[in-house]
DNA sequence: GGTTGTGAATACATTCACAGCA
DNA sequence: TGCTGTGAATGTATTCACAACC
């Protein structure tokens, strides 16, 4: 009677949820170079983890592998997809069309991942209906009204840091569930919406803790 | 004797490290209102963090704190900066000019933290001396040369994927010591360099495993 | 022989709770 | 009284090690 959690199994750690892309990736690769079977532990060549966390990793979900002889990467791949729910398109919208937000809408890693950009919002009207395909940029007044037209679920905050906050407010009024924020904030959102950051000068600062006493050689 | 660990104090906790950018980050914003003194609640209240966390974190460095007032904001933050090695500037080199590496060397918020972009490569002739201020392109066969001429010690990595693993390797062999690596691979590198990968389309692949079941409903 | 899947053991991280101080 | 700093307790994540199986 010691667990108090309900009876859906037990909890996947966020952790292994995170790992589970870089396995799809690195599965994804291997498949194009022809190779058809993988072991826990070529894997963990691979990727640098131990095979011991790679095949715990996946016992979260199932029973994948075959004793003897490792994992089918096709199939490990199919159903990994369908873990993440990347075995389906999402919309995506854009907010910020500056420098970033433009490098952002051409990124050519999104598509073919499943990820779409459908809309793009930006106040500045200087910027609007630039060449960007067959996308419109729309004023930000219209984010509420466009998302749910169009059903949108992930938005993607490449404005100002002063504007990021209220930005996100929109967004989660709105009805999106998924933000990948790159303003450099620590942003608020209530618990029910998935937030991830991008943020290079917390990882360049984190990084630094680590080089500065090699570097007191120099 | 069950520490097999050296005479050098306890290990600090890497995620503590990756924490402590997001403190300095918040002090500096509460510096510039004008805020002199904050409790480690609130701290926490603007951080979405527990108060005996952001305690626990500070406390494997040093006691900055006053019990029945709080921390004094700017002697914690030159405390900070200068755990983290962010109290000097940093020199940095990008390889890749595409769009994604011409986005990161006009990004304007590098040097504020002390993050100065002092040389550029990309192989491909035509990005040459195109208008990036002060820097000159250089060519790849440049690389190491150059990184031990102007003594540069972290490498920011923009190159297509294909090409990231051997501009790695040639960084490492170059001296540099830390690497942010805008690639979506898993890079190899020795223990000794650290390494930082930021990569959109992981992110989003680990959010929609919390995305959806909520969307069933649609 | 080789490799998975998984309980048990270990290691690590967070939170509690309170003594000690301003 | 209010808050820090920190051991102890709890909660999480990783690794071990081996039975089960191909």
């Amino acid at each position: 009677m010691q667990n108090n959690k309900t009876i859906t199994q037990v909890e996947v750690p966020e952790v292994v949820v995170q790992r589970l892309p870089i396995y799809v990736r690195i599965l994804s690769q291997l498949l194009e170079s022809h190779i058809e079977i993988i072991s826990s532990h070529q894997l963990g060549e691979l990727l640098q983890i131990t095979p011991a966390q790679i095949r715990k990793d996946l016992s979260y979900f199932g029973r994948f592998g075959k004793q003897g002889r490792g994992y089918n990467i096709q199939f490990l791949l199919d159903e990994l997809r369908q873990i993440l729910g990347i075995d389906r398109a999402w919309k995506a919208c854009l907010i910020g069309l500056g420098r970033l937000g433009r490098a952002i809408i051409n990124y050519p890693g999104f598509s073919p991942e499943g990820f779409e950009i459908v809309a793009a919002f930006d106040n500045n009207v200087a910027q609007y209906n630039s060449n960007l395909g067959t996308i419109t940029v729309q004023s930000m007044d219209e984010i509420a009204h466009t998302v749910k037209e169009k059903n949108i679920s992930i938005g993607i905050v490449a404005v100002p840091s002063n504007q990021a906050q209220s930005v996100i407010d929109t967004l989660v009024e709105s009805g999106i569930t998924g933000i990948l924020n790159y303003a450099p904030i620590a942003p608020f959102a209530p618990k029910h919406i998935v937030m991830r950051n991008i943020d290079p000068v917390l990882s360049l600062q984190s990084m630094t803790f680590y080089m500065k006493e090699n570097d007191e050689i120099n």
